[in-house]
RNA sequence: GGCCCGUUCGUCUAUCGGUUAGGACGCCAGGUUUUCAUCCUGGAAAGAGGGGUUCGACUCCCCUACGGGCUACCA
C-alpha cells in the first residue's frame, strides 16, 4: 500500500511551531517511505476562519521546505483539498450512515442541552448525550417519521449512535494499544446545524477517500481516537495507522507552547512573520535547516549521538521508533545553537546569496561581503547577529570609556604609534601579524596589551572577531586613520 | 469532577533486565604564546515515591504523587 500522509491545519491564524512540527514529522514519514505528503485545509468552522491564514500556511510550509505533493494549490487526484468544498461528499456519506442506522437526526435546542448539562455538572457528573438518555431528547429515534420529516426543514444536527458497554480498542503507533469503554463516549455530532461536518466526521471521511495510510497529528487528538474508530466501524471501513505526536510545551513545562510565551520570553513561535506584530524564525535570523533541525529534535532522536542534521539526513534517518512519548519543552538556546551549526556549515558564498544576509549587509560595500562573512560566520547564532557583529565596519564603534580607563595608564599612545609605523610599512596586510609580533617582542611590549590597544583603536571595544581579519577588511588607510584618531584621543585623556 | 496519555541531569535525550546510567544545550574551570559569543579539554548535574516479579530492575507489573491533554453544533 502506498504511503500517503496528510497535514490538515485549520485556517484560524498563523501556523505555530507545534503545527509545523506535525507537518515536519508527517513529511519525514512520507518521504522516508517513498510516499506522498498531502495538505488538506480543514475549514469547516467558518466562525473561526481568519483571512489570509491559508496563504500563510502555504508560505510557511514553503519556507520550511515542507512543500506538499498534493493540496489546494498544487492539485492532485483526490481533491478538492479544502473541506468547505467537499460538502456534497459529506452529505452522501452521512446519508449512508443514517440509512445504516449508525447515525440519527437530532433537533434539540442549544438551550435545552446547556440546561441538561448544567444539571448534571451541578451534581458532579458529566453530561453525555448518549445511549443512556438519547431517548429523552428530540431526535429521529424518538419522534415520528412525519414530525422528523417536518423538522428536517429547519435546523438539525446529525449524531453518531454509539452503543454503550462495548470495549473499544485502538492502536497508536507510538503508544501501542489503548482500551476504552464506549459508555464513556457521547453521541458525537457529525454534521452541525449549518450543514458542515465536524472535525471527527470530515477527517475520517477524507482520510478514507484520500487513501491516507497513516494519520499523524498532535497528542490532543488521542482522546477522540475511539470516536474515530467507531466512525470507521460504522462505515465498515478499515482504519489507517495512527500516530499521535507529543506536544511542544512552554519552557516552564506547564502547558502547550503558545504565542504569549514567545512574546514574554522574546523568541518566535511562528515559522515566518504573521502580521506586523509577530516575527517568525525566518525574521529572527534562522536558516530553514536550522529551524527544521531543532524542531525535529523536539520529540524525536535518531538513536545515535548525532544532533546536527541536514534536511536530507533527516529524511533518511527518520523513524517512528525514535519518536518520543512525552511532551518536550521548547528551549530557544538550543535552537540557536543548532542554527549556529547550520550557519557555520555553509560556505561564505552560499551565505551571502541568502536574502536575509544580503539585507543585513546592504550598507556595506559589496566587495567586502565575502571576506566579512568568512571572518564572522563562525560567530553567528542567528543571521541577525550580523547586525551587531558588523558595527565597526562603516564607522568605528564609539570608544568604550571603561576600556579607555583601563588602558590609559599603560602608554597606549606610544604602543599605537609603533603599531601604526609597522602598519604603514606593511605592503601586504596578510603579513602584518608576522611583522607586529616580533616587533612587540623586540621592544618588550606585552603582546596582549598591544593587541588590546590595537583592537580598541580599530573597533572601539575589546570584543570582536580576529583582529587581523578586521584590519584586512578595513584596509590599510582606514586602519591607520583610526589608529591616529585613537592616539590623539589617549593623549587628550592624559 | 470524569476519561486518556505521560514521568532518566535545569532542558532535549540514549539505555529495549546485568553499564562507572552515555551524548547534546546551558552552566563552571582551563586551553587555543591577541580579543571572543566560535573551537578544544575537563567538571558539577538524573532514573518522582512506595510495593511487587526476578539471582539481578531506570528497564516488566500494581498503587500513589506529579505533569499534560481531552471533556463544544472549535479544530
Amino acid at each position: 500500500m502506498k504511503t500517503r500522509v496528510r497535514f490538515a491545519p485549520s485556517p484560524t491564524g498563523a501556523l505555530h511551531i507545534g503545527g509545523v512540527r506535525t507537518a515536519l514529522f508527517s513529511y519525514l514519514y512520507a518521504k522516508k517511505n517513498n510516499g506522498v505528503f498531502i495538505l488538506r485545509i480543514e475549514d469547516t468552522d467558518q466562525s473561526r476562519y481568519v483571512k489570509g491564514s491559508e496563504e500563510y500556511i502555504h508560505q510557511a510550509l514553503d519556507w520550511s521546505g515542507l512543500t506538499p505533493d498534493e493540496g489546494p494549490s498544487v492539485g492532485g487526484d483526490f481533491g478538492p483539498y479544502r473541506q468547505s468544498e467537499r460538502k456534497e461528499i459529506y452529505k452522501q456519506h452521512i446519508d449512508l450512515l443514517i440509512k445504516k442506522g449508525k447515525a440519527y437526526y437530532a433537533f434539540d435546542k442549544a438551550e435545552r442541552l446547556i440546561e441538561a448539562r448544567k444539571i448534571e455538572e451541578d451534581n458532579g457528573k458529566t453530561f453525555r448525550y448518549g445511549a443512556e438518555n438519547r431517548m429523552s431528547f428530540e431526535n429521529s429515534l424518538t419522534l415520528s417519521d412525519d414530525v422528523v420529516k417536518e423538522k428536517l426543514q429547519g435546523d438539525y444536527v446529525v449524531r453518531l449512535k454509539i452503543d454503550s458497554g462495548n470495549e473499544i480498542s485502538v492502536f497508536d503507533e507510538i503508544r501501542g494499544n489503548i482500551l476504552l469503554d464506549s459508555s464513556l463516549l457521547d453521541d458525537k455530532i457529525l454534521i452541525k446545524g449549518d450543514g458542515m461536518p465536524t472535525y471527527h466526521f470530515a477527517s475520517v471521511v477524507d482520510d478514507k477517500l484520500m487513501e491516507i495510510s497513516c494519520v499523524i497529528r498532535g497528542e490532543e487528538w488521542l482522546p477522540s481516537l475511539p470516536i474515530h474508530k467507531l466512525i470507521y466501524d460504522a462505515f465498515e471501513w478499515d482504519t489507517p495507522k495512527f500516530m499521535h505526536l507529543p506536544l511542544i510545551l512552554k519552557p516552564s513545562g506547564k502547558g502547550k507552547l503558545s504565542k504569549r510565551d514567545g512574546d514574554k520570553d522574546g523568541f518566535p513561535v511562528f515559522p515566518i512573520s504573521w502580521g506586523k506584530s509577530s516575527v517568525g524564525f525566518r525574521e529572527s535570523g534562522f536558516l530553514t535547516e536550522g529551524f527544521i533541525n531543532y524542531l525535529a529534535l523536539l520529540g524525536w532522536n535518531s538513536g545515535t549521538e548525532q544532533e546536527v542534521f541536514s534536511f536530507e539526513e533527516l529524511k533518511q534517518n527518520f523513524s517512528v521508533e525514535g519518536v518520543q512519548k512525552g511532551g518536550a519543552r521548547f528551549d530557544f538556546e538550543k535552537a540557536k545553537w543548532i542554527n549556529h551549526k547550520h550557519i557555520d556549515r555553509l560556505s561564505p558564498e552560499e551565505l551571502i546569496s541568502l536574502p536575509l544576509v544580503k539585507d543585513k549587509l546592504k550598507r556595506v560595500d559589496s566587495s567586502k561581503h565575502l571576506a566579512l562573512i568568512q571572518l564572522l560566520k563562525e560567530r553567528l547564532f542567528t543571521i541577525n547577529d550580523l547586525q551587531a557583529e558588523i558595527s565597526w565596519v562603516s564607522e568605528r564603534h564609539p570608544y568604550d570609556e571603561k576600556v579607555m580607563r583601563k588602558l590609559k595608564s599603560k602608554s597606549p599612545d606610544i604602543i599605537l604609534e609603533g603599531v601604526s609605523k609597522i602598519l604603514n610599512e606593511c605592503n601586504e596586510l596578510k603579513k602584518l601579524k608576522d611583522l607586529l609580533m616580533p616587533w612587540a617582542k623586540e621592544n618588550e611590549i606585552n603582546i596582549g596589551l598591544m593587541m588590546q590597544c590595537f583592537r580598541f583603536a580599530l573597533v572601539g571595544k575589546l570584543t570582536g572577531p580576529d583582529l587581523f581579519g578586521v584590519c584586512n577588511i578595513l584596509g590599510k588607510n582606514v586602519s591607520l586613520d583610526r589608529i591616529m584618531h585613537a592616539i590623539s584621543y589617549f593623549k587628550q585623556k592624559n
